[in-house]
DNA sequence: ATGTCGTAACGTTTACGA
């Protein structure tokens, strides 16, 4: 089964790149980021026309999550729990089988905290707390699992071209790289590192200055999975040349192959 | 060039978030 994860930076922008990119890579699941639309103006029918079941949990104008899947999805669940008061569309979750078995699915947008120090990076660690203990659930249950998704955190300086660039940044402050892993140590493996160990791996590049032509890139688009999904991996990868095609997204899919 | 996008709205331009 394969699995994506792609931050698309907005639905309407990205129809069409989106839907050339899923017949192409044709994943089975593709957990999407920041769609920057509401459930209602989620374009259901079209990826339904493409043989995707829909979820989205979205929100007006910012955020917003959504899984395409083909096979059924089941017990979808909404938003991070551990903060009823939180109303930023920003996680969903479900459960789809697999030849041999269940695999559960988490779809994540992580805050990204800037500028810092503020409320907005109080914000981004908040939620990385709850996201720990959600994660620390999902190992609990000792069953295939993944979290993917927009973590915004830059785990190592070797994940940035130009660490030096982002010293002031939320994705790589101590007390965000702390959080990540702080999750990962539970027990997670990072599927993108455990295939490929060397460094000029990355997965978004800013639309400013040239940071494509010149691969300043970093990588923050994170694919975790529980032992027991880890247990299943035969292949990962990233899908870096959308980056340099039409109307790109500054992020690009990254995918893994579980044999499930 | 504080260098680019995407979204929304008191919209032909600005504000915000990234």
């Amino acid at each position: 089964m394969k699995i994506a994860t792609f931050n698309i930076n907005g639905i309407k922008a990205r129809l069409q790149a989106l839907t050339d990119w899923l017949e192409e890579a044709r994943p089975d699941v593709a957990l999407l980021q920041e769609i920057k639309s509401t459930d209602e103006n989620f374009p259901a029918a079209h990826f339904e026309g493409l043989g995707y079941h829909v979820a989205a949990h979205g929100q007006k104008s910012f955020n917003g999550v959504a899984i395409l899947s083909k096979p059924e999805m089941a017990d979808i669940r909404r938003g991070l729990p551990g903060d009823e008061a939180d109303e930023q569309a920003r996680w969903i979750e479900a459960t789809v089988q697999g030849a041999q078995g269940p695999l559960r699915i988490c779809g994540l947008y992580l805050p990204n905290g800037n500028p810092v120090p503020g409320p907005k990076f109080d914000y981004k660690l908040a939620w990385m707390d709850r996201l720990h203990d959600r994660a620390q659930e999902l190992l609990a249950a000792e069953a295939p699992a993944l979290m993917a998704g927009d973590y915004n955190v830059i785990p190592q300086d070797k994940d940035a071209r130009n660490p030096e660039a982002w010293t002031d940044d939320a994705l790589a402050q101590p007390e965000s790289r702390a959080a990540f892993r702080r999750i990962l140590n539970l027990g997670f493996t990072d599927a993108v590192r455990a295939c490929h160990p060397r460094a000029d791996i990355y997965t978004f590049w800013d639309y400013q200055a040239g940071a494509w032509n010149r691969d300043h890139g970093i990588r923050i688009d994170h694919v975790l999975l529980t032992p027991q999904a880890a247990d299943r991996l035969t292949d990962c990868g990233i899908d870096r040349d959308l980056r340099g095609g039409d109307k790109p997204s500054d992020h690009v899919p990254v995918w893994v192959e579980l044999d499930i």
